[in-house]
DNA sequence: GCTCGAAATATTGTATACATTTATTAATAA
DNA sequence: TTATTAATAAATGTATACAATATTTCGAGC
């Protein structure tokens, strides 16, 4: 019985589910911008007490998900366009700013080997000819460790911490961008480009080239502003509702 | 009775009070860097009960003054010296891309009165001969709130966000950098030097020019970074100690 | 019919009891 | 004496009861 418990990290078991569960709300948009979370909601859907459920509603707190309300309690936070382009831009700041460091240290080749790795296996999705929707989420998969790495590179705890915060916003998500379910014929073509410019990174870090790294980085993150604005313009409709799930579209990398 | 407990904000007193303990605790050095926190010390020594403890804990953990420890419970995080630089280095990224933006929107007279009258005040302690501790602590004061005004000014919740949560974190706070308590004298050098930056920005803003904005706030920080490394070279004991009180010495401004 | 107010409800903040896990200590054997 | 292990102690994670506050609802008065 307390064995069934132990998949995963026994610690902290019940606050975690808290945690996820409600993310997971938030994010498929079960609960609107800008609503109140009760305690006891969370209680009857989730199954746990109120204890770790207070938990997670600090730490998504403090994940920017939701904010405190002035009567006590949290509502969950409201983003427009432009917190979304800001989020972006201080993403790519940053992970310019890491790209810049790393590139400064002169890692060696056997630093580089995971990033080598991860930007090969990225090649082998984008040169297929057309892509599906497992290849696709791979790909989100490796953009993710991609950038995690990069970052690590900086050695840096501070900027790794600074970077894992700005990115919990789910549209600022390292490399993660927002795309259109049906675009993913547009979505193929933006791949290309976002792979060039890993590659791009790749090389200028091992050639020590701090500054092409820097720029190269940051202007990465422009790629991921471009298809934020391809999507917000294309539906618009769906997003600025209520400015309700404007998280619930589909999520995707670059 | 009860109207006595309404001094301040009555919502999370109790969580306030041990939030705000915890923290003095741990700057003050009363708790060492890597040094276990149980909760039931700070019941005792705050009167509050588990509850808002655990909140606190959590709390100061997001700011980053404590880490999750692996076996649970919370831990004092140590910084080394490198860190420190690290975080003075981001919040002037940080810093520089929100004066960036301010002067690109070129803000109205209006907009910039307070802080020219921040300015102001800083111009009034910092033209006299010499400086009292209640006028080396107006100083702070006021620098505190020079740097809030102009991250304020760039008009980006996410900026905002990310500067307090990296200023949090106290010898990367706002313009504050470490000094020692017999070098009066010549912080006052260095308040001329950062006085005269904090001009120059405001003229920047002034003037729309983006450029120089962000620069010279960059530049800010850097002066930030040697007074650290100053402080940290002129009695390098007491902070190498242990790791121990590292944050114990006395926080001054800049 | 509408507004203002009071009771009722709901929700949060706090305290505490319980269970499980981790750390410490004591004891025993090699 | 040292190492290993069992027992004790301590600390965390969780659940729940209680108190104070905020919100909603229902009704009275204009």
């Amino acid at each position: 019985m307390t064995r069934l418990m132990r998949n995963g990290d026994p610690r902290a078991a019940q606050t975690l589910k808290a945690q996820l569960r409600l993310r997971q709300m938030i994010l498929d948009g079960e609960l609107c911008a800008g609503e109140r979370v009760p305690e006891l909601m969370l209680v009857k859907r989730t199954g746990v007490s109120r204890t770790p459920i207070r938990a997670a509603l600090l730490r998504l707190a403090e994940e920017g998900l939701l904010e405190p309300s002035s009567s006590g309690g949290f509502v969950v936070r409201a983003f427009d366009e432009a917190e979304m382009y800001d989020a972006i831009d201080v993403r790519g700041m940053l992970e310019g700013a890491a790209a810049r460091r790393a590139a400064r240290r002169r890692p060696s080749h056997a630093e580089l080997s995971d990033l080598r790795d991860c930007v090969g296996a990225m090649d082998a999705i984008v040169k297929r000819r057309s892509l599906s929707v497992e290849q696709f989420s791979d790909f989100v998969r490796l953009n993710e460790r991609y950038h995690s790495l990069l970052v690590g590179l900086a050695r840096s705890s501070v900027l790794t911490r600074a970077v894992e915060r700005i990115a919990a916003l789910p549209f600022a998500s390292p490399g993660a961008f927002v795309v259109a379910q049906s675009a993913l014929a547009d979505a193929h073509q933006t791949l290309i480009t976002s792979q060039e410019q890993h590659r791009a990174i790749l090389e200028a870090l091992a050639a020590g080239a701090s500054a092409r790294a820097e720029s190269v980085a940051r202007e990465h993150s422009n790629l991921a502003k471009r298809n934020l604005h391809a999507a917000a313009t294309r539906e618009a409709a769906p997003r600025k509702a209520a400015g309700g799930n404007l998280i619930r579209l589909q999520l995707a990398a670059v």
